[in-house]
RNA sequence: UAAGUAAGUUAAAUAGUCGCUGGUAAAUUCCGAAAGGAAUUACGAGAGGAAAGUCCGGGCUCCAUAGAGCAAAGAUGCUAGAUAACGUCUAGUGAGGGUGACCUUAAGGAAAGUGCAACAGAAAAUAACCGCCUAUAAAUUAGGUAAGGGUGAAAAGGUGAGGUAAGAGCUCACCGCCAUUAUGGUGACAUAAUGGGUCAGUGUAAACCCCAUCUGGAGCAACACCUAAAUGAGAAGAUUAAGCCUGCUCGGCGCCUUCUUAUCUGCGUGGCUUGAGGUAGAUAGUGAUAUCUAUCCUAGAUAAAUGACUAUUUUAAAAGACAGAACCCGGCUUAUAGAUUUACUUAUUUC
RNA sequence: GUGCUCAUAGCUCAAAUGGAUAGAGUAACUGCCUCCUAAGCGGUAGAUGGGGGUUCAAUUCCCUCUGGGCACA
């Protein structure tokens, strides 16, 4: 297994949410742009301070980043992309379920899944 | 049984599958001359009572020399003790609250000095407006007085009796206040006795201030080391080889290479977890706590690790209360669902 | 991590050494004027961010909590 390679610096940040394309699902929304790394995916996950305390924002953290993995295998390589929570929605809402449904839609949006 | 008071405990558990962080391993594979590095596998670890707020105190590091004194600025402020230290804690004293268990308390000095006390009121600090009384007099003047009235948050000890022209600590009794002495206590202070009517300087220091005690500054993004690049400064060398000021020389600017040093940006490593440590017991102490003995090693990340799913049990509810370590400790403050233990108080009923 | 600063009417700003009833503009509601509207004139309405303390009295002084902003490394 490899291991997922996450987003680290401000400027990457910056470039992937002002010139990546935007999905949004029910509690989340998404920024997906294409990368310069052929075979890897870049993730990031940014949440706001004024959406929950950082119990909870670690907590949506870790539910991101485990249905993340388990759709990894299945999405075609070269992109990075950044997640958000849209700030309207409770935070009561995150369950795994929901946010592995709107990953799911969102990658369909973005046409990247693997037909294989 | 009901209503309370105080001090505590806990902060779901077990099994399986997938996955994460760092540690250990004479393990396996790969790279490397080596030191070592990377991957895999196995093993056993992996957030809190407040990790939070950043309100205090320390360790540690650097700057500095701060060894001593003065000034400024700031903090604290009943007593004794605990502690590395504290604005914390413990035990008490005084004051206040509660029927009570018990709770609250920044509680030195107003006779060192300065300031302030709006409005109302005669007067807000060496009191006299209306009154009362005496003499003169007749819508007044002079004197005595501080009982009564009124204002105010506060008006110059309170109540009663005597006394007087009217009154007044003017005198007396009781209460309060002040001083001295004695006794008890380490002490704050308490109790008792004696004396004091010059008891006529009211309040405010969380106003300035005085007194006593304490404080050098900055903070792990501190600080130390390594690598690469850029910029500035200095030195040396090379040679006029590109260029400018000029017709030439000197000189200046600038350029090339090397070295030193400083700054900034970015990467990595150390600092980084064995410590005023935890648990149990004994001893001393009312207690905070201290000493001794035994035993244990228990997160160390850096876009940041504890999650997801399934099953079972306990439960009123397992979709969870408040909530996430970031150098480390001691406290304070604030948030907090549910369960539960101990001691005590008051009221009612029954025996 | 450290330090500083602010919070007053729906909005923008005042006020003062602790002293009485906390003001102004604008917005809102309402009356007059007008055939109607605008403009103009008149009127109406506030937990000084929350809680506690000192004081006779607190927006002001002290403590604590909440929220916003700024700076440095």
């Amino acid at each position: 297994m490899k291991k997922t390679k996450m987003l680290k610096k401000n400027y990457e940040f910056k470039n992937v949410l002002s010139k990546g394309k935007y999905y949004s699902g029910f509690c989340i929304e998404a920024f997906i742009r294409k990368n310069n790394l052929k075979n890897e995916n870049l993730l990031g996950i940014a949440i706001g301070t004024k959406i929950a305390k950082a119990t909870k924002r670690n907590h949506i953290k870790r539910l991101i980043r485990e249905s993340y993995k388990n759709i990894e295998d299945s999405i075609n390589t070269g992109y990075s992309i950044v997640f958000l929570w849209k700030k309207k929605i409770d935070i009561k809402n995150a369950n795994y379920k929901n946010i592995k449904k709107d990953i799911e839609k969102i990658f369909d949006k973005a046409e990247i899944l693997d037909e294989e």
